[in-house]
DNA sequence: ATGGGCGCGTACGGTAGCGTATGGGTCGCC
DNA sequence: GGCGACCCATACGCTACCGTACGCGCCCAT
């Protein structure tokens, strides 16, 4: 057990603690993230995150980093050119938050560019991953045919979509819910310059 | 000067402190609305801030329902049906956050929903002021010949748009951000079922 | 075994903010 | 001119949080 992978590690990294970080920027967003609260949650004391941190500032860039490799890693992954999908890609990617699952990772999406709204260092954080995806979405629709300037409408119009559902409150504007983000979906990625075949066939599988 | 009408009134009244709180609301979201710190703006101690509000409780929930009030008032002035205008206020509707004029209204229309996220009475709030916009703006899809179910999706698309646009920072991606706004504004609210003119003829008037 | 560094606990000073208590000043009104 | 009602200032206790100082146990290497 003197192995330094079975040891049992009850020691503290950095890494452990920016995932405790995350966790409370989803739940309570960047004003609630404190040091102190922080420590609580990982049964520590403030001793140990001032071992590992500099300081709060030092904790929320690493945070900010996490996020943005997080997010970078997973937009080139879901948009990576598999020939004859790219139209199922396009609708992978609308679903991706919009369809409540990753509730999570919206719950942090918000936070951040909350955060963004303030902080200019975040906000840097924010424009680079916004136009990292806006530039692999845009790819989807050129490989689709979509000309250039309506391609960047388009996934212009997905994201704003996609952050701007999730904050509204809808319950009793529409009952049927599934049509309605159905009939958005095909709004935002339906072009008539397309020269492939739609997503998802006509009857659609639609589960969930 | 005896008349309470043009007495010099120093004198605070709860509209006041409700617009200052306004502004800080604009300015630092609700985590920064803090009783002190608004005090300080007015010019005053918290000694008069409690004289005119139970807590700060008191004061956030009364801000909550100025700022219902006032999109109510404005989605229904907006959105009164003006016959053969209708195409034309829809266009309207877009631009007025999305067009980047009252940037204050949108950060605090953006501050609100940050809030609604985890204080159910901001939600409820919310929850009203999405419901009564979504239902006259569909009004003006109705009017113009949209069906209904097509008329839910395009006004969802449209504010969900709106919000989302503004969480944005997409000032790299595109160099022409006028024809980005154009040409979503169209996607969203240009129907092949429309029984009317598109709004704002060929050219554009475009004067923000 | 022991010295030193790693990881954390404890304790402290300082600031910001909430809500309360209480006093004081300025009107209107009789 | 005196009396309330109104409006605000001051002062206080309390909590939460930041960052620092310092001490202590544990593990590893010599």
């Amino acid at each position: 057990m003197e192995s330094a992978l079975t040891k049992t590690r009850i020691q503290l990294d950095r890494e452990t603690w920016v995932l405790g970080a995350m966790e409370i920027l989803a739940e309570e967003g960047i004003a609630g993230l404190r040091v102190e609260v922080l420590a609580k949650r990982l049964k520590v004391t403030k001793g140990s995150f001032y071992w590992h941190f500099e300081d709060r500032h030092d904790l929320l860039m690493t945070v900010l980093e996490s996020w943005k490799e997080g997010r970078i890693r997973d937009i080139v992954k879901q948009t990576r050119i598999h020939p004859g999908r790219e139209r199922e890609q396009i609708q992978h990617v609308i679903d991706i938050y919009s369809a409540g699952r990753s509730r999570r990772g919206m719950m942090i999406e918000l936070a951040v560019r909350d955060w963004a709204r303030r902080d200019p260092e975040a906000a840097a954080i924010v424009a680079e991953v916004d136009d990292m995806r806006l530039r692999c979405a845009r790819e989807l629709f050129l490989a689709c045919g979509v000309p250039l300037e309506e391609a960047s409408s388009r996934c212009m119009l997905l994201y704003a979509y996609v952050f701007g559902t999730s904050l509204m409150i809808h319950d009793k504007f529409d009952s049927d819910v599934a049509r309605l983000k159905r009939d958005i979906s095909n709004l935002i990625a339906n072009s008539p310059n397309m020269k492939v075949a739609p997503a998802s066939d006509p009857v659609e599988a639609g589960q969930d």
